[in-house]
DNA sequence: AATAGTTAGTGTCATAAATACAATAATGGA
DNA sequence: TCCATTATTGTATTTATGACACTAACTATT
């Protein structure tokens, strides 16, 4: 059957299929890339943790749809979030009781609140991407394999977009930013030569006089930046930082 | 309404949705880049162009719906397409007659046939991506935006993988090469720096002694390379190509 | 043939970037 | 005060790129 035949204005000609938008949340908590999952309340796969998500709703544009998710899950304290279509993911068997086709987002916040027991009688938490790397967490349906997915993009993405501010503060230090590097790649970069990268590319602000107040063990005070807002939307980053690990540490820890 | 809400087990408990996939098919001909249209036998939009595609069978993965849509409008005659999704549109008033969320497809295509009137009344053809480009083609729904959207991801893919040799006989020259990027940039590269950085690509193989037939006016014989079965799946290849205009030829034709 | 024209492929040099890592600056704490 | 720690700057080495001259191998023309 095609878009083109006979005009189908009968939904009952279409193949029954339900639309979906499920979003992984990528935060950072305690130096770590954690990701936002939900306990399934029932069956299948009741008791596994599964990514947040709903149905499309009529008149619901699919951005708008996960955005709502997003909003909905997180309570975002600090900073808009950056949303992003990851992909869309309808294998016929994803979900025993029907046909679901689920298109899939992403999103890089700054900081989230605890997650509280949400509203439908599911408790959501932030985990360890780590832990689910490691394969110690069962994940329902296919929200394995889009975890998977969104990693990879959110990866490759730090190294050609200045997407890494979206884990910081509105102002940061150029280390809190590395440092956002590091956790995400797993790899440690020279601070000098990140610096200079940092302050060559004019997408990054100084903030003249400003010190950083967050000093954990002594140091120089770092001098604070911000990034403009065309690149808190994304936008590319040129030339890009590469991505690969640093052999003089061979991260003996 | 949410996936863990009390058992959906009941189709009609959601949102009516129907969903297609559509595919931009590209392909280089007439050392143009060109992109498989058919056009429309009724309204809406009749008489436009659309982007080939059409509904997702029930049990039939969207990768699978997204192949047979290309290999039913296409007859490819050499090569394996290259075919990735693209992304989701979903707009509520993107078809006026119901509620139709597309999974967008794109594919890379060596040589194709010359279209025939499609089986189902439909005519189609290649139309070059200029006159798209243009504005001298209406196009039916959001299939410019989706076109758009395509172009700019087959454009940036040619700079970080092999993506190009799609466009390639499975043998192929270095300058065949070249032209396919030159094509797709609409810039002209250095034919010397182009052929070392192929030259010290790994993904390459040269075929000893093999020299092309295909020769215009006469000229060198050019010899013949292949890309690895993993570069024809477009792995990455690095360093990148650059992709900017060379200054110092102005394109004074 | 000799020659002109064309495309393939190599060599070279100047410049720009990235990398490793040394050196200096500015703090907190013992 | 001295030491550990982090921020920032400096520098020498290596590597990649871009421009372009040059050689190689062919076709077509005279």
């Amino acid at each position: 059957m095609r878009l083109d035949s006979p005009a189908p204005y009968n939904p009952d000609d279409f193949p029954r299929v339900a639309v979906t938008v499920d979003v992984v949340v990528f935060t950072i908590r305690n130096d770590a890339l954690q990701v936002l999952l939900v306990e399934r309340g029932q069956e299948p796969f009741q008791g596994a943790w599964a990514l947040p998500g709903g149905f499309v709703q009529p008149n619901e544009d699919l951005d708008a749809a996960a955005a709502r998710e997003l909003l909905e899950e997180t309570n975002v304290s600090v900073g808009v979030p950056y949303l992003e279509q990851l992909g869309s993911y309808g294998s016929p068997g994803r979900d025993p009781r029907m046909r679901v086709i689920t298109v899939a987002y992403w999103a890089a916040c700054a900081e989230l609140e605890q997650p509280r027991g949400g509203g439908d009688a599911a408790y959501s938490d932030l985990v360890p991407l780590a832990k689910i790397e490691r394969g110690g967490i069962r994940l329902a349906f296919d929200h394995g394999r889009i975890v998977e997915d969104a990693v990879e993009r959110l990866r490759s993405k730090l190294e050609y977009t200045a997407l890494a501010t979206k884990f910081c503060p509105p102002k940061f230090t150029i280390s809190e930013l590395r440092r956002v590097y590091e956790t995400i790649w797993g790899t440690r970069l020279d601070p000098g030569n990140f610096q200079r990268k940092i302050r060559q590319n004019p997408a990054f602000k100084h903030i003249p006089m400003a010190r950083s107040p967050r000093r954990l063990r002594g140091g120089r005070p770092a001098s604070l930046w911000s990034a403009s807002d065309e690149v808190r939307m994304a936008s590319a980053m040129s030339p890009p930082i590469a991505r690969r690990r640093v052999p003089r540490d061979n991260d003996p820890e």
